[in-house]
DNA sequence: GCCGCCATCACCCAAATAGGTGATGCGCCC
DNA sequence: GGGCGCATCACCTATTTGGGTGATGGCGGC
């Protein structure tokens, strides 16, 4: 719209990958880093003093996630626009980055250019998704809604606790215990308890 | 030693590590970018053609691992000094890159002068390992070795197959696929097959 | 040459798991 | 108000798992 430059502040912990965002945006014209920050509290102190056009967010960062920054951010202006870099790609991490209200999602292993393209799109005020990732969204639309109970019970499944302890540990009687892991595993499409664990790890439900 | 430049090759697959790379190390004197790869097999041809007295190497390529890529470029050039760049820190990746003949491993998350020092003491012929990794080597030298056959069977617990569907396509009997499970959950501490794949999978022997 | 590790197989047994059906109460949404 | 998903529990049953002990052959190191 107007010809000013877009002001961008940029979030990761990685110092490589801070200078490679910046090394790669100085060479754009019509968009300027403002500033960078490592970590969660360090982006919402400084996306509330710069009150930047565009903020670039690492999916992972040392004290929180990206997608809760950009909640919190959200929350303290509506009207901001984060771009959720991420090296996961998982259908169900982009789902979540975009209920939290991201504008645009960009793989860590796309191209400068489409970085570019997507900080004058989102600017723009268009939502910028890659390709691929819309594909793989529209076919993975099966991606499941675990209950909190079951990702609790998966959550002790990991740690190689039998359901006995569990169903301890979650004070319930073992045959919730198992009702939870029957669906769950319905659910996730997991022939037994490991494959569950392995379906839940790629889909993001459990971190470790 | 020399005044000379030390000759770098940048092996990434991400086109802003690759950048953020260049940056910090352009700012450093002594040291020049002369190759950039995006995969193993690039980086095998360029070593072989520039012959750099460095070769920064990511842990995750798309055609193969950096620890194999490692291996290849040691069985064609044994003096061949690589810097492994990962972002996976545990004390059994440190341990295999080492065991690949890596002469530095520095973490993705750490400043641009520790790059710097790595390239600078490889160079003149010194290992480098970040301190906070040797100790956590040192730590952990519980670290277990799995047999072949057994990250065989772990594979294919972690995709859910039943002992009898593993004997079937591992062409084993049974109660082989048992002793084997038998004798990686001892070694790894699990207390069952789901815990196995969980610790597995933190440990490095399970990509996925 | 012996020892240890790997890979293979066998048998026994107790315990855990997976799957089914069925039931209750609660909260939410249309 | 009826339907749906969640969370909770119960009972039944077949299968799987995990642990033990024991055995063989091969391979590498000291």
């Amino acid at each position: 719209m107007t010809a000013a430059s877009i002001r961008i502040l940029v979030v990761d912990d990685h110092a490589m990958i801070r200078l490679g965002l910046i090394g790669a945006l100085s060479s754009e014209s019509g968009m300027s880093v403002i500033g960078q920050a490592r970590n969660g509290r360090e982006a919402i102190e400084l996306h509330d003093k710069l009150a930047p056009d565009i903020t670039l967010m690492d999916g992972i960062l040392p004290d929180m996630h990206g997608v809760e920054v950009t909640r919190e951010i959200l929350t303290r202006d509506p009207t901001a626009k984060i771009i959720l870099i991420s090296i996961n790609e998982t259908a169900e991490d982009v789902r979540r980055a975009l209920d939290a209200g991201v504008r645009g999602y960009v793989p860590k292993s796309c191209e400068q250019a489409t970085i570019a393209e997507a900080i004058r799109s989102v600017a723009a005020g268009k939502d910028f998704l890659p390709p691929q990732l819309t594909r793989r969204l529209a076919e993975r639309n099966s991606t499941v809604g675990l209950s909190n109970r079951e990702v609790d019970v998966l959550r002790l499944v990991a740690k190689g606790k039998a359901n006995k302890e569990i169903a301890a540990e979650l004070a319930l009687s073992g045959d919730t215990v198992k009702t939870h892991l029957t669906h769950l595993m319905r659910k996730l499409g997991a022939a037994d308890r490991a494959h569950a664990v392995t379906l839940a790890i790629e889909q993001g439900f459990l971190r470790m």
